[in-house]
Parts: C-alpha cells; sequence; structure tokens
DNA sequence: TTACTATTCAATTAATCGCTTGAATAATAG
DNA sequence: CTATTATTCAAGCGATTAATTGAATAGTAA
C-alpha cells in the first residue's frame, strides 16, 4: 500500500481509541463520575450498577485510550481522569446536547413526573445572586464537595438533608445543584426540600459547566 | 428498574450516539474532510479509499448520529458536517494528541522518511509574516479553497502545483499548508518544491485549526 | 419510453464488544 | 503464617459492527 495512505490509515486509528472509549453509555457514566473526582472501582461499581469486574473492565478500556490514570493506594486503586478529558467530555455532551433531539425529550420527560420542580440555569442564578440573598446547596456526596464546588455553597449531602432540614432558612430561597443536568442528586433534594415547605430550586449546571464558564470555584472545605 | 436508574441510561445511550459515529478511522477520516467543506458521496470514497457502499454506509452513522447533514443537489447526495461537529472533531484532535504518544511517533517516522522537510508551526510562521515576506500556499483542491482559506493565501492545488512553479517567486520563502497536521499534501508540495529550488516549509495547522485561533480566514475565490 | 449515473438497501461473513462467571493476584490485618 | 478485601485476569456466550457483494431506487438525459 501506499506509504501515504498506510500514515492516514495509523494516524485515525489512533484517532479512534479515542473515539471507541466513549462510545459506550457505561464508560461514559464512569467518566462523568470521575470528573467530580477520584474514585475507586468498588465506588465506581456501586453508582453505575455495574458488577465490580465489569466496572474494572471498562476502566481498563478508558485507561488504555489515556482517558484516565490509575494509582494504587493501599489496597485500592484509584481512577482519575487525565487532563483535558472532562473539557472534551464537555465538548461532547455539547455537541449531543445540541444535535439530538431525543436528549431534551427524555429530560422533559423525565422533569413531568416531578411535578412543581423549577430549574434554572446559570444565568438566572447569577441575576437572582445579584438581586436578592439565596443559598447555594451542593448535594453530592462530601467527598466531591471537597474536590471542587461551586464558590459560596455549602455541602449539604442528599443523604443527610433530611437531617439538616431544621439548618436551613425557610425565608430565603435555596438553589440545589450536583453532578450537571443529568443528575438527579438535586431532583431529589428540591422535591423534598419544596415537600418540607421551603422554596426551592434546581440549578441545572455542575461544577464543571460552573468551572468552563471562568466563574469562580472553591476547594476544601 | 428505579426510574433514576432508567433515566441515567436512557441519558447515556443518547450520548454514545456521537461516541459510537467518531469509534472508527474511517468515519473520522471522512468528517475530516467533510469539516474542510460539503462533499458527494463519490468524492468521499475516492478521498479515502473505500467503496461507495461502504462510504454511503459511514455516512448514515454519521447522519443516523446527527453530525452530519445530507442534501440531495440533482443526480448527487452532498453531504456537510452540522454545526459544532468541527470544533468537537478538534477538541478530541487535541485530546489524542496530547494523551496518546503514538501519534507523535506515527509522524515523526513518516516525516523522517522525507529528508529536508521543515515543518512550521502557527506561531512561528506569524512571525515570519511580520519579518520578512512570505508566500502561503493552499495546495488543497480548488473547492476547498473556495470554502474557507487562510487569509492571503494563494490557491495552488497540488495536482497544478508542477505547472504553476514558473510563476512562483524563488527568492521568497514560501509555506504550503493543506486540511491540518495530518494531511499529506502540503508534505508532497514541499518536496517538490524544495527539489526544484525553491526555499518551502510546510504549515502544521490547516484553515480549521486557523479559525479556532481567531485568526482571519476568508472564502470564495 | 430507454439508458445511464449516483446512491442506497439487503444479505452475508468475519471480527469485535459487553457482560458474566470463577479463578488469580496483591495488599493488609490478625 | 492464614484470612480478608479490592482488583484484575481469562474464558465463554450472545449481540453488534465493518466490509463486501449484488440488487434496487431515484434523478437525468436522449
Amino acid at each position: 500500500m501506499n506509504p501515504n495512505r498506510r500514515f492516514k490509515d495509523e494516524i485515525y486509528d489512533q484517532f479512534s481509541r479515542i473515539g471507541k472509549a466513549v462510545s459506550s453509555p457505561k464508560r461514559l457514566e464512569l467518566l462523568d463520575i470521575l470528573c467530580q473526582g477520584e474514585r475507586t472501582v468498588e465506588n465506581l461499581a456501586n453508582e453505575t450498577s455495574l458488577t465490580i469486574a465489569n466496572t474494572s473492565q471498562h476502566l481498563q478500556v478508558l485507561k488504555n485510550s489515556r482517558l484516565v490514570e490509575q494509582e494504587k493506594k493501599g489496597l485500592y486503586v484509584v481512577y482519575r481522569p487525565a487532563p483535558m478529558v472532562c473539557e472534551f467530555f464537555l465538548s461532547m455532551r455539547k455537541v449531543a446536547e445540541n444535535r439530538i433531539a431525543e436528549i431534551e425529550q427524555i429530560k422533559n420527560r423525565f422533569l413531568e413526573g416531578k411535578k412543581g420542580m423549577e430549574s434554572i440555569d446559570r444565568d438566572a442564578l447569577i441575576k437572582r445572586i445579584q438581586k436578592e440573598e439565596v443559598t447555594i446547596l451542593d448535594v453530592r456526596p462530601p467527598e466531591e464537595f471537597r474536590a471542587g464546588h461551586i464558590k459560596g455553597a455549602v455541602s449539604v449531602p442528599l443523604k443527610e438533608l433530611g437531617l439538616m432540614l431544621t439548618k436551613l432558612p425557610k425565608n430565603k430561597e435555596i438553589v440545589a445543584y450536583c453532578r450537571g443536568p443529568y443528575c438527579v442528586l438535586s431532583v431529589e433534594a428540591v422535591q423534598l426540600l419544596n415537600e418540607k415547605g421551603y422554596h426551592a430550586v434546581r440549578l441545572e449546571e455542575g461544577v464543571q459547566d460552573w468551572r468552563a464558564m471562568g466563574l469562580p470555584v472553591a476547594s476544601g472545605e
């Protein structure tokens, strides 16, 4: 075969390694979670309802295409996204949201089931922050809050929301967020809060989106 | 199954449609070409050394994942990339280049075979444009030049380069470019020019990269 | 109408992929 | 040392995919 053709084929073969890595829904889910912070295999398996062996296998596909890195910490193996990968994931999500009409439909159908659920986006939240007082709630697990959160947000993991209710102000509006537009933690949080008489709304964006917009993100406690 | 899990699965299934589309080397090659401008099926089949039927099949995969759009023009069907797709492709290429070491190796091995081949990047070219006079040559087929080219470049398709040699200035440096870092048209052009006594170098970036940097791009003749 | 061209469809084959299962490995604790 | 825990490996099954081939469709021209 002519050497130019060979060269091209080799190059596109390499490019396709990235594509193959993100061609499986389960691997996308794993990547999405990893972009919130590093995780062990067991941890990822629990969140995705995959078996441990299957999770490990998917993680190795991601590792072989260089989208994640792994580090052994004692008895555990911790995985984290490689640099640039989360930006790439966001860019892929953006194309999907803009081009695939089914995504909007699936989201609407899901949210219709949750009556009274109000979602706001980044712009609307920024306006409210300036105009009136709002409490921003990060309802993800505490490790994810520590790894990075919207500046000014308070960590109230969904699991502890029930216990923390009394500490929240009833007169202020509450904005809850989690991992992004397709994460349901904030959906459940807002439902619970509204049932209990608070005025809560859901922020669509996650920390990654917030950061990508150039908005302030903090980490640690 | 619990409705939250169902929702997540449906969403990631949709996201993976984009991933599946870019998981095949041949489809990536097709996308890369399409990002230079619209094409007919036959046209694409010729450039990729695929059969017509196979090309058509791949294009339909791309269409079903909404990455390309199609339009019937008389006897031909013309395909073009959907909005945002070329940006996404660039973002994927960037991850691949930065994460997959093999790509650099393949490129180096290929260019080693072409002795005396000098490549420069955008920054180096900009400096030379300011300091000394250079002639910028777009060696892609004329339709691609018309669809968009680096401002100030002259269209000299590789196929006609042999005939146009006399019209090129021997004392000025010549910078040839084509579709991007992995396109070989400019490699062949620079080889020919250097053999004939010109001082020619290859620009790595293509028009897409140029545009993505915010640098001036023109279209038409 | 008929002939011709560009593209798509349909059926087939070989290769690859996702997931499961059970065994193997590696680090730690007693 | 043995037992325990987290992860990976290896084999196997069914489903999906890429590429080939030949037939079918759609638009154009005589």
